[in-house]
DNA sequence: AAATCAAACTGATTTAGATCAATTCAAGGT
DNA sequence: ACCTTGAATTGATCTAAATCAGTTTGATTT
C-alpha cells in the first residue's frame, strides 16, 4: 500500500486535489463533492507508452490527466498514425467515444503518468439531480470543441514555423494555468509526435526548432525547452514577416 | 403571411419537419415532443451572404439548418478570415457560443436558407425534465468533437487531391443522409471558401477539379458536380498513389 | 448591346517544406 | 567498455503547391 500522505500520493478525495477546479464545478456543495468523489476511480499509474484505451473500445469513461500527459491518435485512411491531440495535467479526454458509444481515438500516456477515471454512467446519473454537474460536463465537451477548431484553423492557414510557435505558447499558457512554469518546461512529446500532430516532417520540426534559437526566441536541448522570447513567437503567429 | 401547407413552408411543428430525427431523440414521448416544439423558433429564410450570429456576439441559442448551407469562419492571427466549418441540412451549429457564453466564430448563410433557432437556456430547462433530451444534446456535442477530429486529421496527413476528395465524398455523405442526391449536388460554397477551409489556395482546387475530370472521377460545372466514380475517390484518399 | 466586375480556370515560375542521406548523441544491453 | 538502437540534427536535393500573371466566362449594370 502506498503511502497516502507524500506529495505524490493518490488524493484520497477531489478535495485533496489541486485539479478540482478543472474537474467539478467551483460551487458544489459539500455533499455533493461527496457523491462526486465517490464516482472517481484513482488507479495506479500508467507507465509510458501504455494505452488508457484504444479505438473501437467500448466507450465507459472519461479521464483527467493528474500529472504526466497523453496524447491521442487515430489510424488515418492510409493506415498511419495521425495524432490528433495532447492532454497535460488538468486536461480531460476521452469525449470523442460519447457521440456513438466507441472511442474513435487510441489514447497513450506520453510518460509515466496518474489519471482520474471519471464512469461517464455515474456522471451522468449524478448530472441529473446536480445541475451544476451537467452545465459543467456541457462546458468541457464545448472547451474540446473550441481548442479542435482552434487546431483546424492553425492547420489550415499557418506555416510550419508559426504552427510550432503556437504549439510551444499553447503548452506554455496550459501550464501556467497549473501553476507550472510556463518559460522552462520538458516537452513530453517526441519530434516525430510534434511534427504529425502539425502536420510537417520530423525534419522541418527540428529546423523550426534550431531557428528559434538561432534567433534567440528559446533554448532547445531535446525536449527540455526555455522560452526566452514569447513576444517574438507571438509576432511570429499574428505577422509570418516577423524576424526575417 | 405564408401558406403553411406548401412544401417549402415553415413547418408548423418539428413534428412535421424531415429533420426531426436530427434535432429530437427519436424516443420523445408527444406530450415531451409538444413541449420542445414551443421552445424552437421558426424565423424568416436568411438572404445569401447574410450573418446569423457574428464572432464575439452573447451565446443565446444553437441553430438547425432547415434548407439552404452556412458556413463557420474566425479572423485568424493574421487577421484572415478561417473558415471553420460548413452545415448542411440536417446540422446544428453554433456550439462553439458554449464554452464561454460567446461565439468564437461567425456563422453565415452561403444562400438563401431557413433556419431553426433553439435558445439554448430554454434547451437547457428542458433537458433537466426531460433525460432523452440532454443526452441528445451531449450526443451532438460528441459529434461537432468528432468531426473536427477528422478534419484535423485530413488537414495534417493528407495532400491537396485528397482533401478535396475527402470533402466532397463528406458532402455526398450527408446530403444521402437527407435522402438527397449523393452523385448530383450543387456546391453551395465558392472555390475560395473550400481553398480557405482545406488550407490550400483557389489555384490548386481549380486544378485538383480539373485533374478528377480528367481522370473521369467526375464532371465539374462550376458548383455543379456530379460524381462518377466514388470508388476512384475513396481509393484516392486511402492510397495516394492510386490513380497516378 | 456594351461595359463592368468577380469567379474560375490555366500556364509559367518560385519556394516552403518533403524527401533522401549522413552524422551525432544518449540510453540500454551484454 | 563496447555494441546496438532510436531520436534528433544537419545538409543536399527534389517536388507539391504557392505565387504571379494572364485569359475566359458569366452575371449585373448601364
Amino acid at each position: 500500500m502506498k503511502n497516502e500522505e507524500t506529495a505524490y500520493a493518490t488524493p484520497v478525495s477531489c478535495r485533496d486535489c489541486r485539479m478540482s477546479t478543472i474537474c467539478i464545478p467551483l460551487s458544489l456543495r459539500s455533499d455533493e463533492l461527496y457523491k462526486l468523489d465517490q464516482v472517481i476511480q484513482r488507479g495506479n499509474p500508467y507507465q509510458a507508452r501504455t494505452s488508457i484505451f484504444y479505438c473501437g473500445d467500448k466507450f465507459t469513461s472519461v479521464y483527467a490527466v493528474r500529472s504526466g500527459s497523453v496524447k491521442s491518435y487515430c489510424i488515418d485512411n492510409e493506415g498511419r498514425e495521425q495524432v490528433t491531440g495532447f492532454y497535460l495535467p488538468g486536461e480531460i479526454f476521452g469525449w470523442d467515444g460519447l457521440a456513438d458509444n466507441y472511442y474513435q481515438n487510441t489514447a497513450v500516456a506520453m510518460e509515466t503518468t496518474s489519471i482520474c477515471e471519471i464512469p461517464y454512467g455515474q456522471l451522468e446519473l449524478l448530472s441529473s439531480t446536480i445541475p451544476s454537474i451537467q452545465k459543467h460536463v456541457t462546458k468541457l465537451l464545448s472547451k474540446e470543441i473550441n481548442s479542435d477548431q482552434k487546431l483546424i484553423a492553425l492547420l489550415a492557414g499557418n506555416s510550419a514555423h508559426q504552427r510550432l510557435a503556437s504549439l510551444l505558447l499553447s503548452i506554455s499558457a496550459r501550464l501556467a494555468q497549473q501553476k507550472l512554469s510556463s518559460t522552462r518546461f520538458r516537452l513530453p512529446m517526441s519530434r516525430g509526435e510534434i511534427s504529425n500532430y502539425l502536420g510537417m516532417t520530423v525534419e522541418t520540426v527540428s529546423r523550426a526548432f534550431s531557428h528559434f534559437q538561432r534567433k534567440k526566441y528559446l533554448k532547445v536541448n531535446k525536449k527540455e525547452i526555455e522560452l526566452i522570447d514569447k513576444h517574438a513567437l507571438q509576432q511570429l503567429i499574428s505577422n509570418p514577416e516577423a524576424g526575417q
